[in-house]
DNA sequence: GTGAAAGCGCTAACAC
DNA sequence: GTGTTAGCGCTTTCAC
């Protein structure tokens, strides 16, 4: 029904051995025999199978990428650099969702492997993961991306957190804020823990007090936390002025708990996100946040993965910090009290600033 | 390495045929010793490999879904609903984007079939598409999502395009309008013929007139280009108070278009969109959408693929068509005439309703 | 109901 | 440089 290795062998009239080495190793191999089972190869339309090439050479020119969801804005481009990396390679991607479910991990993971992936890239990094750490321990290739684990003698790719808050902070500073707090993601991965610090060194660096409870950590890198996040936080006033959410869905849970408060944003307080998801120069008001390279992690994880796949022996492993960019927009403005001093105070017609819902 | 059907034939003490049968025909072999194999598998952590499997049966458990471009948020939701459908039953999606170039589009096909792939789920059916047909004259399973082809005989999946339209022309009546334009999509593909077709019913249904003009084609379902069809609209003056468009992107060029003219939505004109996607809730104005359900659409669509895979002799093509449903929010609002007579008209200040970007 | 045997398409020693 | 051989892990006739 369809070409085969043999049928090429044939009508080059060589063995299928010989066949096999003219099409993966040609230097091995007589250049004019190598060239007619090349051509007859074509001739014929041959695509070599990659079950039969897989169970022998165990292994299949896939990749794993492990994901929390496909519907977090956040993946999809990174996995489009991925996928555009290694496609020109001759590998291709295959996407597991977790759901951050611990069990459902081990599951995929494990039917990754069962389909012989030669190397996973892995998006759901925490600090301690027994089931990657495992697959460490055995040498499995393996990248993280966006989040990375403590172990540092394994690659990751991931955006500036550090820089990235350190120039929300400034940003704020700068617009005149001082009493700025904080809604950190859960401290289980990289991310959050590193943003936290981040922006407890980028506020003594300034000067700026960071009393107790102006710092609130969020259970999850959801809306919903987030809104709880900023109840706890305006709850005991610290005359705060402006919040760094540890992402966008932190900040836009925020702007829910502002609104529900009838207070406004960037007005009564001013709310800055991470990562800058899609849209978010279109809700209102429209999302001061940092932009990660998230096509870029995707496609520098992919080479490195591809690195360490082809060239085991050349590899080190390293972790990549791409730089990230400052996308100021219309959530942070200069504080009430540093308005009043300069400039004039625009008040929104109350409610226009409601993040509504159906 | 990995334990494999021979270790646990071993330790259930029968042939590697015999524990093949007792894992995959239980019927055919003792409930006793398949029982045994059963546990013996399970104690070991057998996981049969598909590559092995595949090689013999010719078949891959591996499923090509083809959409245009993974990052339009259209498609994550659909491809979690094939994703966990189909993981469900041992199979694996492998997506590939052909960002709509028809040449990328043999390739990655191309590809995703010399990885024996059993079935394609297709995204980017045009109404005459000729490389899937031929792949339908070859009787490959394929089943048809979000959009299909003029061709009625291969399954496809779709939301009801028809009624969503209805539902908006007549939500929009209901609040007065009756100088309603559309700005349709491409009319090279099945949605964008539909839906105009449903507008064109709907309004005559209604007795109202769609003057020359009033319909305006876009060339892309995205924002730019709704931008420009608004603008053709809006250039030759029809008293439009609403504008409905063939997709949520072309909404939103639509809201560039209108604060570009110091319009406003809905105070001036109301504007609906198609698909409900993500964050729509939160823009300014909220837009008012037709919510397809897209995970749905992939779970059954896999559904559909894998009917046509296992159960070949009983399956009958046929095409699904998802009911949709209406979620008014924020943009559409009594014409400014109709609330002359009836209500006071609020007027947003100038600037507010603009859709800022950085 | 179960064992034996063959083979899916390919690659990688190993001979020659 | 090329042919031979064996076998990856599994399924599936065919005997018994």
């Amino acid at each position: 029904m369809v070409v085969t290795l043999r049928d090429v062998a044939e009508a080059a009239g060589v063995h299928p051995g010989t066949a096999s080495r003219a099409l993966n190793n040609p230097s091995e191999v007589n250049a004019k025999t190598a060239a007619r089972v090349r051509r007859m190869a074509a001739r014929l339309g041959y695509v070599p199978n990659p079950n039969a090439r897989g169970l022998k050479t165990s292994r299949s020119n896939l990749l794993g990428v492990v994901i929390p969801d496909l519907t977090n804005p956040l993946f999809p481009p990174i996995i489009r650099g991925i996928d555009d990396t290694v496609g020109e390679r001759g590998f291709r991607a295959v996407i597991v969702n977790t759901d951050t479910d611990l069990g459902k991990e081990v599951e995929q993971v494990q039917a990754l492997r069962a389909r012989q992936v030669d190397g996973l890239l892995v998006c759901t990094a925490m600090l301690h993961h027994p089931l990657f750490q495992r697959l460490q321990e055995e040498k499995f290739p393996l990248v993280y991306l966006v989040r990375t684990v403590a172990d540092s003698h394994v690659s990751s790719v991931t955006g500036d957190d550090a820089s990235g808050i350190t120039m929300i902070v400034d940003h704020l500073a700068q617009l005149g804020h001082r009493h700025i707090a904080h809604i950190a993601g859960p401290q289980d991965n990289s991310a959050g823990v590193r943003r936290l610090r981040a922006f407890e060194s980028a506020m003594s660096d300034l000067g700026l007090p960071v009393r107790e409870g102006m710092i609130v950590i969020a259970d999850k890198f959801q809306e919903e936390h987030g809104a709880v996040a900023a109840r706890r936080l305006l709850d005991d006033d610290h005359q705060v002025t402006a919040i760094v959410a540890a992402n966008d869905l932190l900040a836009l849970g925020t702007y829910d708990t502002l609104s529900d408060r009838g207070l406004h944003c960037p007005d009564d307080v001013s709310v800055t996100g991470f990562n800058d998801m899609p849209f978010l120069d279109k809700i209102s008001p429209p999302l001061t946040s940092i932009n990660v390279p998230r096509y870029e992690i995707g496609a520098q994880g992919a080479t490195l993965l591809l690195e360490a796949l082809t060239a085991p022996q050349t590899y080190q492993p390293r972790s990549v910090q791409l730089p990230v960019q400052l996308v100021v927009r219309g959530s942070t403005r200069a504080p009430a009290a540093a308005i009043a001093t300069g400039n004039r105070r625009r008040h929104l017609p109350a409610g226009l600033a409601t993040s509504q819902s159906v």
